[in-house]
DNA sequence: TAGATTGTTAATCGATTAACAATC
DNA sequence: TAGATTGTTAATCGATTAACAATC
């Protein structure tokens, strides 16, 4: 069904059909067709159906798209419908922010603890969570598996911290520390979230007009 | 010197570059080539070389690059040495943590104004500045004249702010709200910040394995 | 001079777009 | 049936990689 390898070009924009299929769904659109949407999106016909077709055969011939059906199956390709424990390292304002504000559930994942190596904060309460010791960290991996950590901590400490939590199975990280981290791509998903860099880039297209 | 057109790829690897370059000038490297900086960064020599040389000749033969003199001009290229006036639109969680987390001044950028419609936040302090009530905006805009703005605020108000920012003379948007802006790419710069997207896409990277 | 590494041109690769037969 | 729109193949375009003369 699905294709071997999925371009990264690809994995980028299958975030923003669900989220446009959501909506429309959301208002009532029963059907759509790869003409609207790539209007909608700015992009083009021959390339919504060619990104959809990467993964199945979704449409009907002189119809279109049905709008539930396609954001439910994109749903699946992305693998929204899952639950993989979830844990957050750095309890700061960062990391505070994204446990308050960051519907998990939403995106296939449960957060299920909040970590931080400052004593003064463990205890705390925050979204729902007791924030624990670092101490604490193998005992509870070894217990909860959590696949994916959310990294907000500084950059000095991401990398040593990235690999002890690959050594307890942590197979995902979204990482939030402004740094590149060093991991074995073919077993280690991450996705950087470098805020900096993207402050950059705004930067540069505004220097260029 | 800079060519016409620059590639969306290129434009996101030039802070990747500034950053790299900015820690071997921390350690003290003085000299560096694109074979060492190809294998650091996972990319070939041959790439950072083209990309390098769509903005000018820095290396000289036989030697490669100077790093301190690389880091400069990449400065200069992404436009890190400008002060440009920014604000902070929505002063909630996410707003607050960005005006007290980045150093809009390493991008580029000086913070000159938090706004939300919340009267009760208004006047409260958040990283040196009082929050001011968006009744306030066109009054400010006249007179600092900001040219960037951070949106920190709720899908539904965002693209009805963003135009209202546009007309007071806004030409950049960072935008945190889960929408995609309805602008003028050719007047207005978008630089998006989907968390939920990016979220998506490692929920997608750890459903295929 | 010999070795190294650039800037740049040419070749390759992959992604996007166009075209169209299939079919609802 | 006629019109619409898919899935898919072929053509185009752009980005990445390789190669190499220039030169420090």
């Amino acid at each position: 069904m699905q294709k071997d390898s999925i371009s990264e070009s690809v994995i980028r924009r299958l975030p923003r059909y669900y989220r446009f299929l959501s909506e429309l769904e959301h208002t009532g659109t029963e059907r759509t067709s790869s003409r609207e949407l790539a209007k909608q999106l700015g992009l083009t016909a021959s390339q919504i159906r060619q990104d959809l077709n990467c993964f199945g055969e979704f449409g009907q011939q002189g119809y279109g798209y049905n709008v539930a059906a396609l954001r439910r199956q994109l749903e699946l390709i992305i693998g929204l419908n899952r639950t993989r424990a979830a844990i957050i390292v750095g309890a700061g304002n960062l990391g505070k922010v994204i446990a308050a504000n960051i519907d998990f559930a939403a995106y296939g994942f449960r957060l299920s603890g909040i970590f931080d190596i400052d004593h003064e904060l463990c205890g705390k309460e925050i979204a729902g969570f007791m924030v624990k010791h670092m101490d604490e960290l193998e005992a509870f991996c070894k217990e909860v598996h959590p696949l994916v950590a959310v990294l907000c901590i500084p950059q000095e400490a991401a990398q040593e911290t990235a690999d002890r939590l690959t050594a307890l199975g942590v197979s995902g990280f979204w990482n939030f520390s402004h740094c590149d981290l060093d991991a074995d791509r073919s077993r280690v998903q991450v996705e950087n979230v470098h805020l900096g860099d993207s402050l950059m880039t705004l930067s540069f297209r505004m220097s260029k007009d």
